[in-house]
DNA sequence: AAGACTTTCTTAAAGGATCTAATTTATTGG
DNA sequence: CCAATAAATTAGATCCTTTAAGAAAGTCTT
């Protein structure tokens, strides 16, 4: 048996006794959904008709709101026919949370208010040659600064969210491992971050952070039920089901860089050949190409697409037997979750092209159901998104909370 | 975007306006829920103690259960030490469920109460050469004798759950295909059990149903995370995320039988070559048999083992061929679902041996992540068991709303 | 055998929350 | 200037839960 979802909490609170003051704090977190979800200003009328609550509630509720801050007032507005309403507006500033998107060479942070607009941004070259307590003492002066530069109370910094590239043990907030960061086994990422910044931490996958973004404000909106390849130097995968991430027994689900692709492949050896990150990752890709060699480290990707587009035989070939695996673990993958949609993302999907339009092809061939394949929308700002959505949950849970507090001390006096 | 998890019902009641009858009912779940879980006989102080609700409250509540009939009187209990406590138990015979699991050659049907235990149970042969009307015509005469048998009163029998061998659309309560059943394609199971049984009716996949019941009281219990590959002439599969079915957005998730298993194959028919079902269906373990033709139609399977097992080299390699297959299948799907646990089962799993021994070696090779690959405990009673547990919790349900409708009633008078 | 103590359950009283209905407040319109 | 309207608050009744006190039915000790 496994803990909760959410990683690095204590145990939610005690599933509560059902008596009267209960009740308060159920209607006050109806009133506050409708409010938070309101786009611009609305009158007490307009929340009674969105929560079904009683006028008297309603009233009593948004009193306690107002003076808790999260509402703000704005003061009456022009009459229509009667007494004039007053309206008010979700405090979107009433508290910020932070995300961090720690990348193999760069790191971007961000903050952003209660509803997860961001509010600023910065991209650091990602720290090196040091170990994970100072990375993140490092970053945590950048965060510092662009707290200051956002004029956001520090104190009013509900939650921070970290990505890694690598699996999470959300029970125990260690990152399993990350192929990308030296010396990364085993690190309490959890732990070093709470050090650091005093409030609560959550820490996630960056593959399962940029399929939450892209299900935010990215390509895969709307669809509850979708799926995150990411192809890049390595090879990972994102599953969200019904609206939740999915992360499997031991935090390993998605995991498909190690996928055997043939039957001939079963007992090999994973550095050498036969899993999917090793012939179908950026690097077999260069492998296949004859060329490669021939253009500068930084250009041949790119030189690749454009003789592919020419018509250029060996590109062509080596694009299509790229394609073809990761068209394969893209309809594997749709056989055994049955997504509505599939985003590809990474630096060999950074935007629409004949990869893309290759792997499409391959997954026509032999999907068996109707799902679309997309290109990242976010793109490398994917990962951040999550982080400030994740946050953004988590801060609005903590309001919630607060505010349950606040309400019972008052019926206390 | 999809409607909710369960199939064929009505949408959920309007999330319920939280005034303070709302309190008694969710005060009334809580004391019913420890009641069920108690195996035999409890004292309201017992009640108490586990719900955390005050004495009066819990008074108030069992006499409601008691005078419904939810719970029954058990008179008084010796003292111990002072006034003798009255006993009670949970009346598992407050109403019934009825499973019915339609294999493509033998249905079984069985009757429960509402903690799932069965009361009765039938192996009939699938009715043959008609169609689904009559079908269900022919199960509905078998069914209400089988009640009649064990006294169950018709009006009592609150959920019916059908377990049918194709991928089932819980949206409208359609089988969209049964490979295995003539004439079976977009049949409204749903609708017609209706008719015939004048009841709730809920309609599952039967491998689903098999994993749900190895969950509840077979090989993967305990495991909420978990899957279950099944293996027979057809190949299919079901997945358990964190104790919840996982059906797709198509209802299509898990339908591996059309897994392609290397590149090659990418762009072959499927009815032809190229994917998991006809690689490694049971059909293509007898094609990799030479002396499978030597044998009698019923028998050549457990020849094949027998000679296996002798150290008959032929036999061996065709297992060996099939069982990279099947547990190359069984890694990809543990990639991506990172269940604790894998169950096998079908009629190629129907119990251990150097089939399920072998694919736990490929498994054991290829597997990145520690699961365990059991052999289905239930064997063929999986589906049927699970027929009841989902009709014991649909049961279970119905009971907890018609008693929140008594309990207002009782507050209006 | 009688009174003290226990255990179980019920009744009484208090507190909190919700709802409907009536009232106040502020404005439009004839 | 007064009636009608719309928004919000206040008053009164109802419901549910809890704590505290009481009743019921024993056991146990002196």
């Amino acid at each position: 048996m496994r803990p909760s979802q959410r990683p690095g909490r204590a145990r939610t609170e005690d599933a509560g006794a059902s008596h009267s003051a209960h009740l308060r704090g159920l209607n006050a977190d109806r009133v506050l959904n409708v409010a938070i979800d309101r786009p611009g200003a609305f009158t007490r009328t307009e929340l009674i008709e969105a929560t079904g609550l009683s006028a008297p509630t309603v009233g009593i509720v948004t009193m306690s709101l107002i003076e808790t801050g999260v509402l703000t007032d704005l003061g009456t507005a022009p009459s229509r026919g009667g007494r004039r309403p007053t309206l008010m507006e979700f405090n979107a500033r009433y508290a910020f949370v932070a995300g961090i998107d720690l990348g193999p060479t760069r790191t971007r942070l961000a903050l952003a208010d209660l509803r997860g607009q961001q509010l600023a941004m910065e991209i650091v070259p990602t720290p090196s040659g040091v170990g994970p307590e100072e990375l993140i003492a490092d970053l945590g002066v950048v965060m510092r600064a662009l707290m200051t530069r956002a004029e956001i109370p520090h104190d009013r910094l509900l939650a921070i969210v970290a990505g890694v590239p690598g699996p999470v043990d959300l029970a125990t907030g260690t990152v399993l491992y990350a192929p990308n960061l030296k010396g990364w086994t085993n690190v309490p990422v959890l732990r070093l971050l709470q050090r650091e910044f005093h409030t609560t931490v959550l820490i996630e996958n960056d593959v399962n952070l940029a399929l939450l973004g892209e299900h935010w404000r990215g390509a895969a909106r709307g669809h509850d039920t979708c799926a995150f390849i990411f192809v890049g130097t390595g090879i990972g995968s994102a599953v969200l089901i019904d609206g939740t991430l999915h992360h499997g027994h031991h935090y390993m689900a998605g995991e498909i860089g190690f996928m055997t692709m043939a039957p001939e492949h079963a007992g090999q050896d994973y550095g050498t050949r036969g899993c999917l990150e090793t012939l179908a990752g950026l690097d077999a890709l260069r492998g296949r190409w004859p060329r490669a060699a021939e253009e500068p480290p930084s250009r041949w990707f790119a030189a690749l697409l454009e003789q592919a587009q020419q018509g250029d035989a060996d590109a062509r070939a080596a694009i299509d037997e790229t394609a073809r695996l990761i068209g394969m673990a893209t309809a594997n993958v749709a056989t055994i979750v049955d997504p509505s949609i599939i985003v590809l993302g990474g630096s060999m999907f950074a935007e629409p092209g004949p990869l893309v339009d290759a792997v499409r092809l391959v997954v026509r061939q032999i999907a068996r159901t109707p799902f679309d394949v997309a290109v990242s929308a976010l793109g490398k700002e994917a990962p951040l998104a999550g982080c400030l959505l994740v946050g953004r949950m988590e801060a609005q849970r903590r309001v919630r909370q607060r505010l349950k507090k606040s309400l019972n001390q008052r019926s206390m006096r």
